[in-house]
DNA sequence: AATTAACTTTGAAATCACTACAAAAAAAAG
DNA sequence: CTTTTTTTTGTAGTGATTTCAAAGTTAATT
């Protein structure tokens, strides 16, 4: 009986080739990470979580990885604070809310993107829309 | 005759006072900087302009100052990229444009700034919008 | 104006995210 | 299986920002 491996189940690598990435496992174990959290996580915490299952695992893996996957736009680099870098494997636009009191990062999937119309002689890459405020959770009264 | 200082003629410390930061000197000139200069630049560039009018100027003060207007309200911290915080004196809601070539942020109060609408149970304080991409400048063709 | 209390400024040292580098390991190509 | 290319790793470096404590200013009170 052929031995079967989480990553020939679960689809990541052919997600991963569909972006021109080769799906090292290292690649594999920080993209599914990303999408199973769905958390908005930083380079440190993806790497805090991940060395538990690989001791091997170096930051400057995590760092590597990132951003070759950003690179080849299979995750987005999202900017909610000026220090630390945070990082979305759903790449469809979508409104982010930071709560400034328990420090989430939500996606707002549920409410439609803005339409940006800029002058045309700007020529828009991205758009990126980022709400600050409270969050359910967080709410008084 | 009186002798009048540049601050008792620009308005610069009413402004201030009406976010509630006492007009202190390096308070005003680094809010007087920010308003004239409309450059989003980073601290160090504050710095590095003022020192040559203010040579005893230190770059920790830069920091205090700016920390001090962004908390009153007075500034608004723009998260462009992920190392450099950048400052704003226009604090009307208005949409950040970033080009990825010469790396200069523009305003675009021409244009109409979204609206958001989360749901309800998520309060709302403030709203970045960042486009990335290539400005007029620096378009080819 | 003199005294005291509260707040600011300063510069040196520390912190922290991230990058550079070069050697070791792994994967791909021949 | 040998060679070449790509990845991984740890260490050391970089650069923006903060911490800290001493010195200097400003404000509040006699």
């Amino acid at each position: 009986m052929k031995k079967t491996v989480r990553s020939e189940i679960d689809g990541i690598p052919e997600r991963l080739r569909s972006f021109g990435v080769r799906p090292l496992t290292h690649r594999v174990d920080v993209y599914r990470y990303l999408i199973e959290q769905n958390n908005h996580p930083t380079a440190d915490m993806i790497h805090n979580d991940l060395v538990k299952i690989l001791p091997s695992l170096s930051k400057t893996t995590v760092y590597n990885v990132l951003n070759h996957l950003c690179e080849k736009g299979a995750v987005h680099r999202v900017n909610v604070e000026q220090h630390e870098a945070r990082y979305d494997a759903m790449i469809h636009d979508h409104v982010h809310f930071k709560c400034r009191l328990c420090g989430k990062v939500y996606d707002l999937d549920e409410i439609p993107f803005p339409t940006i119309d800029p002058p045309t002689d700007y020529s828009i890459e991205i758009v990126q829309v980022i709400i600050g405020g409270i969050c359910p959770d967080c709410q008084t009264g």
